[in-house]
DNA sequence: AACGGGCGCAACCGCATTTAA
DNA sequence: GTTAAATGCGGTTGCGCCCGT
């Protein structure tokens, strides 16, 4: 956590008394946890409170130790521009299978994924002015696409398919990483590009052709982030005015297991030196990674488990 | 210096899926 | 084959910190 959270556990009573520990976790209880994890292996979680060890239920355990205690995470690493093309175009692949992208980035857990998505999703909605889906909206974006026309105004935020939809969902995904760049150049709404079987452009997946090659041919996408016109002519004045920047340098290098020998036990260590150092934020921290993907050759997308070392923190 | 909005992140909840009895 | 428990996953929430005003 980005501040350490106050120790302010609940505890609360189940139906049979028993007591259930809520809340930030102590440190106390992370070397509980790990002692049983070395003792026994990342499982039987629900036996760690059925043993008493640990006022927690077998959820939370499992999720403190995947999303904190596990080794070898990179916790409180930023993003690194590589990672953030991946889950870009994994998201794009498979949908909100954070955990499914997340076999992809050695050292990232699901959680921070989905953060790091979400996070991105709503610094673009905001540059983009355009409203988040409420949650009553929910529903509206497992609705099926329809040849009907575009609006941009109401265009849902997260035409995220289901799995079996995966082959639509890369190609308006895919879209997605190169919507932005287009909306600075124009922004026709030919409503074909809603409907799946009509992107035959937009097969090339994880191989995909460099964007450039195709920005011409590319059919209007149909964005998760409706493009308000007001909002792309801004940003098209703010992308002229401010010029390019190489933000590289936002690479950080940490290996840590912030998790040992924390005082408290409610925080991660926040290590942000490289960022507070030598990185001061860019006018293009506030754009999409992928903004300007067509700038560089694209790169193959790492194998999953293991074969991905050149991800772990570099430098 | 105070304040408020945004951000980042940990952890919870509910549902789905898998496994064991 | 059925049921219950365990596990996994995605969505959401809450909260402290940061930063601009």
């Amino acid at each position: 956590m980005q501040g350490a959270a106050k120790v302010s556990s609940r505890r609360v009573n189940d139906q049979c008394g028993t007591i259930t520990r809520k809340g930030p976790w102590m440190a106390e209880e992370d070397e509980v946890l790990l002692e049983y994890v070395r003792r026994h292996g990342p499982r039987d979680w629900s036996s760690i409170r059925s043993k008493g060890l640990l006022p927690r239920t077998g959820k939370s355990c499992r999720l403190r130790w995947v999303n904190k205690l596990q080794p070898n995470l990179k916790t409180g690493c930023k993003f690194s521009p590589e990672e953030e093309r991946i889950v870009i175009e994994l998201q794009a692949r498979f949908g909100n299978k954070w955990a499914r992208i997340a076999t992809y980035l050695p050292g990232r857990t699901d959680n921070d994924v989905k953060n790091f998505w979400s996070t991105r999703q709503k610094r673009l909605a905001r540059m983009l002015q355009i409203p988040l889906p409420s949650k009553s909206n929910k529903n509206q974006s497992k609705m099926p696409l329809t040849n009907d026309p575009p609006t941009f105004e109401v265009a849902s935020l997260d035409l995220i398919p289901s799995e079996e939809e995966s082959v639509e969902s890369n190609q308006l995904s895919y879209v997605d990483s190169n919507r932005e760049q287009q909306s600075l150049h124009q922004m026709p709404a030919d409503n074909h590009v809603l409907n799946p079987s009509t992107m035959p452009l937009l097969e090339p997946q994880l191989n995909w052709e460099p964007p450039q090659l195709q920005l011409e041919n590319l059919p209007n996408p149909e964005l998760d982030f409706p493009l308000l016109l007001e909002g792309s002519d801004r940003l098209i004045q703010q992308f002229e005015d401010t010029g390019f920047e190489d933000n590289s340098s936002f690479l950080q290098i940490t290996e840590n297991m912030p998790f040992l020998g924390l005082g408290d036990g409610t925080s991660s260590v926040k290590i942000d030196e490289g960022h507070s150092a030598g990185a001061p934020d860019s006018f293009f921290d506030d754009f999409p990674v992928d903004m300007f993907d067509f700038m560089e050759q694209p790169q193959p997308l790492p194998t999953p488990p293991g074969a991905c070392g050149s991800l772990l923190c570099q430098r």
